[in-house]
DNA sequence: GCCCACCCGTAC
DNA sequence: GACGTACGGGTGGGCC
């Protein structure tokens, strides 16, 4: 094996990624320390990986550079470095000099130009680099001894390499980035020249400098922008050009590992809560788990002595223990409380394994306990408290003062993790690995329930999931209170949605269950004769739910055309790839119609009468709070947020879904909802003098864009109309609408600026949004939820794009989402007050649906519309559609 | 038998 | 490649 390389870690490239990447991440002090964590974690693995003898950590120095001189508008289009970030680098700097590091930070260059000269020097005396960056302008540097290497994901680019991801050859890649230019440096290249076209240039001419010579030769819009750029490139050449031969004052020896400073370590990864690798230092053992003082209540002067303390202290972190995850079934085994870190304890009542200890009586004790638990004083601390609150009703007792649960203040902070549950907060915010519920219960068929579980592991489990919840508490709360809107998100809608939610999934939706079985036998009737036509025109038997052998007769053995291809490069079979060939071909239409059928009955039919509760006769789903980034609820078991509407068929599905007797289901729907926040947001005034005329908005956009009079646009027209208003909702772009309207893409972009003609307002804001986002790497909703974009300044353009359509998206979808929250507060506050026989049964993004006593629909559905209508007062108004009928397909 | 990636399709 | 947010079914391959 050879000698390990020197490696040249570019510090600045890693600490905006991992600030971006980590945002949630702080001290109990509330200061940030995801960027830290993020470098030196990437640190450790490169060390762990290359275990060099040599390593610079290299950062860029405060101030201009000489390439501010050369170019004034150099990087001036950077937004500066946030105060989040700025007050990270001091313990950054800190801990790599603690681990004896070699940090440079050199004023007047950059990081970079540090970087190539460290790397010349060390290939003048035959020492093999490995430069770490994120950044592929590095890629400059890239020669048989100087290799590349994104630790972020450990993609390592070679010579070979650079050919590969950028089509030139290394010593020609300053060529091909002076053509590019760099929007992210503010350096221009030539207008219209992107990586493939830069890429070709270089390859036809040889280098920059002959296509410059042969700049007359080119043809066409390309040949005038590039003799338009001539007078520049040689500076975006000098701009781009990363520096070698600096004069450092210092050699490679300077560059060796030295020992680290052990103390000054544990000491700063205390004071930053980096418990792991605390841990690791010197064995200090999980400092957590060693102060933990956990007891097992077993007799009643215990249970008093601690309901004496929480009653005293009149805030307690409290969690259930069940049988079931499935809160409806759930029967509960035991509950555990902390109220003070590190001090918590569980209280089994119903474990009943052989040889298991006597335990206080269930209905005893939550006799004894109900006043608490339902007292509005005593406040409670969970994590995912409506879990515990649907079980504690099933022993009728009401939850109430639930004033904080982490898992909402994990995703008030930051809704774009991708888990809230409680291991993975104790992960990121203590560095604790908590006892997972596997450990104790293993898993698969073999998993026992909570009540199998011997007290010696259920006891430590349970109580370290109290004290981990107020643990975890005290460290968001404080971070959540230093954003005001934030706090008034959390505190204002989820916290209190909690408990609106709780009641709809426990009131369930009555569903015939003898309709969808008769749907059901017709659907498998129409697939098994779809499938002997579909062999016959295969002229073979295949599996028609398969897509891989449908493929393969489609396109290999019948030779159709491919219209498009999966992501992973095989013929697509999607619907409107079949839809196109179905023109031309039986097969791709029976394969459309047998999966339309498949779809509903696998998806509907079949499974929802399975998830009718035994006990209450309905369906009673999950709502996920905590889920979709941009605010959004989400729902599973059964999903009843995508049950079918838009064809006959599926509609059939929805009138299983019914009122009971006596009852009407009720649907209150907001409209056009996301287009009216679009119109409030932009200030858009024709577009919020359609909403406020009461227009047909898709007409009114049609009548603009095509210039027509309202009463003669088309059914055409509108259709297109309310595709584009719809594309501008998700961010599309031309190509999109083009696909989606089946039109050429010229005239698709032609209709895009025709809109933003007419409606200005809209366009200056989709501009705004997009540059707020970058700058700030966050959007926000009208009442503040915000949503981070950790790639809106991504070097990747697919991602970076894919972060803008978000940053576009995320404030309508996320601000219809706090309506409706709001609108869910206050029609439960008035059935509380006013309608308790009203009964909300289900939410799907913009709509409410009840179910009430046919005497009381007609003013209740009023009382509901105008509840909801209130609810925010917007530039443009609000409008809610209400429908009555027997079944949810005759309500909407 | 369990797990996971992939493709597809349903909703707003 | 190209339109945002979800959930979930079936297939098929890997793994034990």
């Amino acid at each position: 094996m050879s000698k390990a390389p020197i490696i040249l870690v570019d510090g600045s490239s890693y600490l905006y990624r991992a600030f971006h990447a980590m945002p949630g991440l702080n001290n109990s002090e509330g200061q940030p320390t995801g960027a830290i964590y993020g470098v030196i974690n990437m640190t450790r693995s490169l060390l762990k990986q290359y275990q060099p003898e040599y390593i610079a950590m290299v950062f860029d120095a405060k101030g201009k550079t000489f390439r501010d001189d050369i170019y004034p508008e150099y990087k001036a289009n950077r937004p500066p470095m946030p105060d989040e970030m700025r007050s990270q680098v001091p313990y950054l700097y800190e801990i790599v000099e603690a681990m004896g590091l070699p940090l440079l930070v050199i004023e007047g260059v950059e990081a970079d130009d540090v970087i190539g000269t460290l790397a010349a020097q060390a290939v003048d005396k035959s020492v093999d680099v490995l430069i770490s960056t994120g950044d592929k302008d590095m890629a400059q540097l890239v020669n048989d001894r100087v290799t590349l290497v994104n630790t972020m994901d450990n993609r390592v680019t070679d010579v070979a390499g650079v050919k590969n991801r950028f089509g030139v050859e290394a010593d020609k890649f300053i060529d091909y980035l002076t053509l590019v230019g760099d929007s992210a440096d503010n350096i221009p290249g030539v207008p219209k020249v992107g990586p493939k076209t830069a890429a070709k240039l270089i390859n036809e001419y040889g280098d920059l400098d002959s296509l410059i010579n042969h700049a007359d030769d080119i043809a066409g819009k390309l040949g005038e922008n590039l003799r338009d750029s001539l007078d520049f490139l040689p500076t975006s050449r000098d701009l781009v050009t990363i520096r070698c031969q600096l004069d450092l004052p210092l050699s490679l020896d300077d560059l060796k590992i030295r020992q680290a400073d052990e103390d000054r370590l544990k000491e700063l990864y205390a004071r930053l809560q980096f418990k792991t690798w605390l841990s690791e230092l010197g064995g200090i053992e999980d400092q957590l788990t060693a102060d933990a003082v956990y007891e097992t209540i077993l007799d009643q002067p215990a249970l008093d002595s601690w309901l004496k303390k929480i009653t005293k202290q009149g805030i307690f972190a409290f969690d259930t223990e069940t049988t079931d995850l499935d809160a409806m079934q759930a029967e509960i085994v035991g509950l555990s409380f902390a109220v003070e870190s590190g001090k918590a304890a569980y209280l089994p009542l119903a474990h009943d394994y052989p040889g298991a200890p006597e335990q206080l009586d269930r209905s005893q004790v939550l006799q004894q306990m109900k006043p608490l638990l339902e007292s509005e004083e005593i406040k409670k601390v969970g994590q995912n408290l409506k879990y515990d609150m649907k079980v504690l009703a099933n022993y009728d007792i009401a939850l109430n003062g639930v004033e904080h649960d982490t898992m909402l203040e994990s995703y008030v902070l930051d809704s774009t993790a991708s888990r809230h549950d409680m291991d993975t907060l104790a992960l990121k915010h203590q560095g604790h690995k908590t006892i997972h519920f596997e450990d104790i219960a293993g898993k698969g068929k073999k998993q026992l329930r909570f009540n199998d579980i011997a007290l010696e592991q259920a006891a430590p489990y349970a109580a370290e999931d109290a004290d981990i919840t107020l643990r975890l508490h005290e460290c968001l709360w404080p971070a959540l209170q230093k954003h005001e809107k934030l706090v008034s998100i959390y505190s204002g809608i989820e916290i209190p949605l909690l408990t609106v939610l709780a009641r709809i999934e426990r009131n369930g939706v009555r569903i015939d269950a003898e309709m969808l079985r008769q749907q059901s036998t017709e659907l498998a009737q129409g697939m098994l004769d779809l499938e002997q036509q579909a062999y016959a025109a295969a002229e073979q038997t295949f599996n028609l739910g398969s897509p891989a052998q449908l493929q393969e007769i489609l396109f290999n053995k019948l030779g159709l055309p491919v219209i498009k291809k999966t992501p992973k490069g095989q013929p697509s079979t999607a619907e409107a790839v079949l839809q196109e060939l179905a023109l031309e071909y039986e097969l791709p239409r029976l394969i459309l119609e047998y999966r339309s059928m498949s779809k509903l009955r696998s998806t509907y039919t079949e499974k929802l009468p399975l998830m009718i509760d035994p006990d209450t006769g309905r369906v009673h789903t999950s709502y996920h709070q905590a889920v979709a980034a941009t605010g959004r609820l989400s729902s599973s078991d059964p999903n009843l947020q995508n049950i079918p509407i838009r064809k006959k068929e599926g509609r059939r599905i929805r009138q299983a879904f019914v009122a009971d007797k006596g009852c009407l289901m009720v649907s209150a729907d907001y409209s056009q909802v996301e287009l009216r926040i679009m119109a409030h947001l932009s200030g858009d005034e024709g577009l919020l003098k359609a909403f406020s005329e009461g227009a047909d908005v898709h007409k009114a956009t049609a009548s603009e864009v095509f210039a027509t009079a309202l009463d003669e646009v088309t059914d055409d027209q509108r259709r297109a109309a309310k595709a584009i208003n719809f594309g501008l909702i998700y961010g599309m772009s031309a190509f999109g609408l083009a696909q989606q309207l089946k039109i050429e893409r010229g005239d698709a972009q032609e209709y895009i600026n025709l809109y933003f003609d007419r409606y200005p307002g809209v366009k200056t804001y989709m501009d705004e949004t997009r540059k707020l986002a970058h700058e700030q790497g966050y959007v926000e909703t009208v009442f503040g939820r915000r949503l981070y974009l950790p790639e809106i300044n991504s070097g990747n353009g697919m991602r970076r794009q894919y972060a803008e359509r978000t940053a576009i998206n995320a404030p309508m979808q996320g601000t219809a989402a706090d309506l409706i929250k709001m609108a869910m507060l206050s029609v439960d506050k008035w059935i509380e007050t006013d309608a308790p026989d009203v009964r909300m049964i289900m939410q799907v993004h913009d709509e409410l649906i009840f179910e009430i006593p046919q005497d009381k629909v007609e003013s209740a559905s009023e009382s509901i519309r105008n509840l909801m209508n209130n609810v925010a007062k917007l530039r443009a108004p609000l409008l809610v559609d209400v429908g009555v009928g027997k079944n949810w397909d005759e309500a909407h």
